[in-house]
RNA sequence: UCAGAUGGUCAGGCAAUCGCUGUGGGGCAACCCAUGGAGGAAAGUCCGGGCUUCGUAUGAGACACAAUACCGGAUAACGUCCGGGCGGGGUGACCCGAUGGACAGUGUCGCAGAAAACAAACCGCCCAGUUCGCUGGGUAAGGGUGAAACGGCGAGGUAAGAGCUCACCGCGCAGGCUGAGAGGCCUUGUGGCAGGACAAACCCUAUUGGAAGCAAGACCAAACAAGACGGCCGAUGCUUUUUGCAUUGUAAAAGGACAGUCUCAGGUCCGCCGGCGCUAGGUAGGUUGCUUGAGCGUAUCAGUAAUGAUAUUGCCAGACGAAUGAUUGCCCUAUGACAGAACCCGGCUUACAGGCCAUCUGACUUU
């Protein structure tokens, strides 16, 4: 099973900007529908994460194959754009563990447009 | 055997499963096959180049600014490298040194100390005077301070002393010999000694340097926004002339703008009016620059070496939200260090677990 990638600075702005997502310690998740017909999947690690390219190109590959080896996302999401986001916790946890809170967040995906106005 | 010095080198290995990406081939296509796929520092961005653009880019000179600084060599070039000199450190192999000039000028030298620089007298020493408290003069040999006190040491000399005089040492100048040179050497001569340190203070001397960078630059080109364009006037060239065509906004006069400043030389640019959408420019985006190179490997030859010459085989990462991997198992010296190419080379600097190889030094033991 092969990955289409989100590779377009736009895209990642307009997933920014939808406020249907999940958290953990380690990541945080972007969902959003396309009008593609495939689920594209982009990953963030930011220099907050690491300051060392090692470290974050380290973490952005287990992220890759954690998704890629994904049985749900297909399924649960076809036609969506889909962001993963490093925290800095995730450079504690191994590789199982980082599977356990990738396949938690597809279950707990939620709208958190009324939190938002609220706090803010 | 132990301790150490220098140079080089490796940067966990193997297997299975599932993936990414460049190139080539096949297929209508999905995709399949073959093959290549991070480093010694890819890092810091500190120097030197190539390449690109800026106005033609080494036009000339002066000033300013910046960098470099013993000698010879290597190199495309360098502030780098190699060899040598000098000074310092180490028992030694070796290591360290921004290593020109302080009789061009200006400046600085904390604390301590009497005094820190065309000298100077705190104690002491000597002479003279004295109201016996000291006062005046001489003196850099002695004490004390300091990183540093205006040559060292001995003798003569003297009231006590002093290069005041002399021998030796040191130093300056000259000469000779030697070396390509920095420099080295001396049964040589000469000067009684010039007068501290700092140039990583300004400075002086010599040499070198235009600026910005692949987000450079070239091409295609949505959205958006408005400017190409045409005419007039003028110039140059072509045409036998009229006419027309091409290049255009130069030309006559004066002036202005242009990359540190100024001068000289030279160059580029700077006219007016109109209406129209098929065009010009250009952002997102795409293509290119983009990897064959002062390249690497191997061999031979030249050279003490840096390096050069010749031959030969292979093409040895080219991404752009950024590939070069993820997981599992086994083995080993076992939590496998430091760490990820971004236009490309040559260096420097900094980070780095643990090995391996070569040469050399010191100590000990044995033969």
């Amino acid at each position: 099973m092969s990955l289409a990638r989100i590779k377009r600075h736009f895209d990642f702005v307009e997933l920014r900007e939808t406020p249907t997502k999940a958290f953990t310690k380690s990541f945080v998740l972007q969902v959003r529908p396309n009008d593609k017909g495939i689920t594209r999947t982009g990953f963030t690690v930011s220099k907050k994460i690491s300051k060392l390219a090692v470290v974050r190109n380290h973490l952005r590959r287990q992220m890759r194959e954690i998704v890629r080896l994904s049985p749900d996302l297909q399924t649960k999401y076809p036609s969506h754009d889909v962001v993963l986001i490093a925290r800095s916790e995730a450079l504690n946890r191994d590789y199982a563990q980082l599977t356990k809170d990738f396949a938690y967040l597809l279950d707990h995906v939620h709208e958190e447009a009324n939190d938002k106005q609220d706090n803010d």
